[in-house]
DNA sequence: CAGTGAGCGAGCTTCCGCTTGACTT
């Protein structure tokens, strides 16, 4: 018998199909010794950094199972994902096995589970790269060392059971950040103004839109001068200046990486990175998509081949690709220890019909985001008229139009949202138009949105800040901290998350830089590459830090959070101010005189609406012990109403208001 | 489905990255 080891179950399962008999598959399900939750775990001395690890309780059975299986294995194959981590479960796999084990103990690496992929693994087994692992401990011990100095820090100087990191601390950032850019923001007037002209009949109309004036970008700041724009538009002569066509070719974009993944989701279907993991997992135990935390667009070759055949039949030999494409990986930090996203089975183009039609949903965006990626790219023209118009001032006004000719992918993805086809008349230069008339629009510049999921997500991944497993926890963290609040699903920092932000970038400036991570990934590729020890590359990081520590613990405040005041006197005293407090479950009501007045009281976020259960209470925002929020009404527990999503104007309330008695 | 802040001081909190269940107001 011989003993592979992989992480995932699943994987496993998979696994034992191609494998015969003489193969057991077991799953470490991730990392079997850790640094343990309750201390430090490293012991320094003299640039001399020793972990401390400790078996992790859930995968205790597993690993007293694997053992005893390794006993009688022939041979043992370390088959874990290869990546740095991957590495790093092979090796403490290995260490905990008996020392017998060793000359029998092999590591191979596959990127794809396809048959061709795992013999051809077999055929080359290797030993552990302990380059590699040693990366993965200079990792591992620098998170834990900024998460469980800081951490404690923080308990100290602003409240206990607060947390900071490396990645956390970081996302804190960037949400805090983007309010302040809107706070500071100011909208500025601007207008647009649209021209329709005719060539003979009203059926060859275009409208096109002011650019330029004498030369320069078109500025309309104010209605004095659209008015004035206006009047000699109205009657001046229109000339056409240049008709420009363009063919273009587009490419579908990659198939879905983890993130991209998250990111499809939340724009499309509205849904938090956690709710699509949580999809993505039953999807992927079910068999029906390949692994679903990756940060690889790579396809293996069987798959591509089956697309090029499905396509084919399905729409059409033109709608096929002689080869298949391939995409880069965008980010530099990727491992690319699995494939893309994408489904196992592409005949399979819907789920069965019993299938919850969340599954359905996230399946068909999976499915046909793989297909797209292997169907012929879009083509058309793109077709650009510039007008010019003749009164005091000279004025160029312009419209771009586009036509498809061949669909191809945009067969099976659709085409982006904001790109409409536009179908403009023929018109030639130097050809003279008809004024029929104009259209100004006043309008104001928008202050930058706030982060959803997908957005956070997008700018960490750029950032190569947090990996696929953690991009959804680092969000639930934050959220959990009560750092930030999600309010019609964006991010907004509260009091204290604003206040550990400010409190980190002041004292510890270097730690959550945005380029912080991307520093740290660099030198461990020098460690991985064995050009760079790890111990005094974990010295170089940690001497200055403790020192910095030691100083901020010493000479730092106590921070103030700052409380927002509800503009109520204090109900029970009268004498202070109401305010809303950020306490350990949250918002609650409370009086400014504190501790000279007691008051304090539920804080109750209405939305507005009437109950659609009893009709009598207020629906009101209420939030569950881990911190989700969710809608529940204000007669709890007289009346049990609860949901996840806001309610609706329900029938009830209409019929309420219309029933209204004199 | 009550609790939350300050301070007293015991005993506890905390990181990131691999995995999957066991949970759902």
């Amino acid at each position: 018998m011989n003993l592979v080891i992989v992480e995932s179950p699943t994987k496993a399962k998979t696994l034992a199909r191609f494998l015969g008999d003489e193969y057991t598959i077991e799953a470490s399900y991730g990392h079997v010794r850790d640094l343990p939750k309750s201390k430090l775990g490293v012991k320094i001395t003299k640039g001399k950094f020793t972990p401390d690890y400790v078996q992790t309780k859930k995968q205790a059975d597993r690993v007293k199972e694997i053992k005893k299986l390794s006993v009688k294995a022939k041979q043992i194959y370390l088959a874990t994902d290869p990546d740095r981590e991957g590495e790093a479960i092979a090796w403490h796999m290995s260490e905990i096995f008996d020392n017998k084990a060793d000359a029998k103990t092999k590591r191979i690496v596959f990127h794809q589970i396809t048959e061709k992929a795992i013999q051809h693994a077999l055929e080359k087994p290797r030993d552990i790269d302990m380059n590699l692992v040693d990366a993965q401990q200079a990792r591992r011990i620098l998170d834990r060392l900024v998460g469980y100095k800081l951490s404690p820090l923080l308990w100290k100087k602003v409240r206990k059971g607060l947390s900071a990191g490396r990645v956390q601390s970081v996302a804190l950032r960037l949400i805090v950040e983007k309010e302040r850019e809107i706070a500071a923001f100011k909208a500025e007037e601007y207008w647009d103004v649209l021209v329709t002209l005719q060539k003979n009949a009203p059926t060859d109309q275009l409208t096109v839109k002011l650019v330029q004036i004498n030369g320069q970008e078109a500025e309309v700041t104010n209605q004095t001068k659209a008015e004035e724009v206006e009047k000699e538009l109205t009657t001046a002569g229109y000339l056409v200046e240049s008709v420009e066509k363009k063919e273009f070719s587009r490419t579908p974009p990659a198939p879905f990486t983890t993130s991209t993944l998250q990111q499809i989701a939340a724009n499309k279907l509205g849904w938090s990175a956690k709710k699509t993991m949580q999809m993505a997992q039953n999807l992927y135990e079910e068999g029906y998509i390949t692994y679903h935390r990756t940060d690889s667009t790579n396809l293996a070759e069987e798959a591509t081949a089956e697309a090029k055949d499905y396509i084919s039949k399905s729409f059409g030999a033109s709608y096929a690709l002689d080869k298949a494409r391939a995409y880069q990986t965008k980010s530099k930090v990727a491992q690319e220890a699995h494939e893309a996203i994408r489904p196992t089975n592409v005949a399979t183009a819907d789920l069965p019909a019993e299938s919850l039609r969340d599954h359905q949903k996230l399946y068909e965006l999976i499915w046909k985001r793989f297909v797209a990626c292997q169907t012929a790219e879009a083509t058309g023209e793109t077709l650009t008229i510039t007008v010019q118009a003749k009164a005091k001032d000279e004025y160029l006004l312009s419209v771009k139009g586009e036509t498809i000719k061949f669909d191809g992918w945009y067969k099976v993805w659709g085409k982006a949202e904001d790109v409409e086809e536009n179908v403009l008349p023929e018109v030639t230069a130097k050809e003279k138009l008809d004024f029929v008339n104009l259209v100004k629009t006043q309008k104001f510049t928008q202050p930058p949105a706030r982060y959803n999921d997908a957005s956070l997500i997008k700018t960490l991944e750029e950032k190569g800040i947090g990996r696929p497993s953690t991009y959804a926890p680092i969000i639930s963290t934050i959220l959990e901290r009560l750092y930030v609040e999600k309010i019609d699903k964006r991010f907004q920092p509260t009091t204290l998350g604003i206040a550990v932000c400010d409190f980190l970038v002041t004292n510890f400036a270097d730690i959550v830089d945005y380029d912080f991570t991307a520093q740290m990934e660099d030198q461990l590729d020098e460690i991985a590459d064995g050009k760079r020890k790890w111990q005094p590359t974990l010295a170089d990081f940690y001497d200055p830090f403790a020192k910095k520590l030691d100083m901020v613990a010493e000479t730092a405040e106590k921070v103030k959070i700052e409380v927002e005041e509800t503009g109520n006197p204090c109900p029970k005293c009268g004498e202070g101010k109401e305010v809303i407090r950020l306490g350990r479950f949250g918002k609650f009501l409370a009086c400014s005189r504190f501790p000279d007045c007691d008051y304090k009281a539920n804080y109750i976020n209405k939305t507005g609406q009437k109950c659609p259960k009893c009709g009598d209470g207020d629906v009101i925002v209420k939030r569950t012990r881990t911190g989700k929020t969710f809608f529940g009404c204000s007669n709890y527990p007289k009346c049990d109403f609860a949901s996840w999503t806001k309610p609706k104007i329900t029938a009830l309330e209409s019929g309420v208001e219309n029933n209204t008695p004199i």
